[in-house]
DNA sequence: GGCGGACTAGGGGATACCCTGAATCGTTTC
DNA sequence: GAAACGATTCAGGGTATCCCCTAGTCCGCC
């Protein structure tokens, strides 16, 4: 499954983005170009697959603003950073914003390339536990009010009998509530349960 | 309790040292010299409180070598790492390998001071949390291998009656077991366990 | 009018939890 | 050597809790 493995290239001038693309290509990979950041912002979602050429210089958004708009909804598409103007304290600041990696111009192809790989695996190594991730909190998403009720009071350790009493609802009621809440997230225990929620980070 | 924030400075040389010293020391903060690589990760545990500043041009265990020994068991402490001869590829090396900041010879000492003040900051910010799973990893070694066992399986969602089964046992002596553990691992209920065992990073 | 989802609820069997009691075994301590 | 301690094992009995099946109401939608 590394079907969908895209490398999006970010990028204000055409000739750039024609010979990645063209270097990108040649390789096998699949590319999808963007002339700028508040483009490239407007299709990125969290749960994009495969990884980000980002140039610093640009009209408009810089690409440390591009960056700092990812990280504030949790990054997950490694970035690799790349600009002709580069200095240490540009490139300390890319990589405290979650940057995979820096490049400086002029670039080898087979060092670009050889970036590109590693940030394209690491991204199929983490792949599969963020989708799991990503189903928890769109599952989460699917509950009725009453379910997160009743759901925070488990997390909260609470037995039934107490969450009925905070609810002011009949123990059976909540006994449903939660196989229901247990169905809707897939857990298969308790246990489940709580290590899927404690993972994806959802404290209701 | 901001009492044991400590900066820990790492360099060959000796009035590099004693003038971090006085710098550090006038505005208050306490410090902890080391003469290189070796005698500093002597001391070292991953508990550490405070931040360190760590120099890359070192005889022997060069700076980028301690970070990557450092990430190795889980740093916690933020390293702010500081070099005469910087570049961006080393400042990148750096930053990929955990590091908190990167400065650059030479140095303003107001720059510095507020560099370390940031890393500290984020050090108390941080400093609960990891307490708290310090302790969850600490009592887990403090279980023996049969509650190890038990707790494996509580932690699979297997009732109690299944984990007697694998392990041969009677229910009466896992629940025994099961009731220690929860003693032991300060946890006040099944959900209050799986979520100190999962955010502790524990898989048995 | 029917259909599905949310919310409510009871009964009964299975399971977990708590208390008391007790035996064996190995290590440490006096 | 005796005593103390912790780990491990098991049992009975009672209470609390959980889980599955069934079942009713209400509301919005087709």
């Amino acid at each position: 499954m590394t079907e969908s493995l895209v490398v999006h290239v970010v990028d204000d001038e055409a000739s750039v983005r024609d010979s990645l693309r063209w270097l990108l290509e040649s390789v096998g990979l699949r590319v999808c170009t963007h002339a700028d950041g508040e483009a490239f912002l407007a299709e990125y979602r969290p749960q994009t697959c495969g990884c980000v050429l980002l140039d610093i210089r640009m009209p408009g958004l810089s690409g440390i603003e591009v960056l700092e708009r990812m990280a504030q909804d949790g990054r997950r598409v490694p970035v690799i950073v790349f600009t002709g103007h580069a200095d240490v304290p540009l490139a300390v600041r890319a990589m405290r914003l979650g940057a995979f990696d820096f490049i400086e111009k002029p670039y080898s192809d087979s060092l670009l390339l050889e970036r590109v790989q590693r940030a394209l695996s690491m991204r199929r190594e983490t792949r599969d536990r963020e989708v799991a991730l990503e189903e928890t909190r769109r599952a989460y998403e699917r509950l009725s009010a009453r379910e997160r009720q009743v759901l925070a009071g488990v997390l909260q350790g609470r037995p039934n009998k107490l969450i009925a009493d905070d609810l002011s609802l009949s123990i059976k009621t909540i006994e449903v509530h939660r196989a229901n809440l247990m169905q809707k997230m897939g857990a298969h225990s308790l246990a489940d349960l709580i290590r899927r929620v404690v993972q994806a980070g959802i404290e209701p």
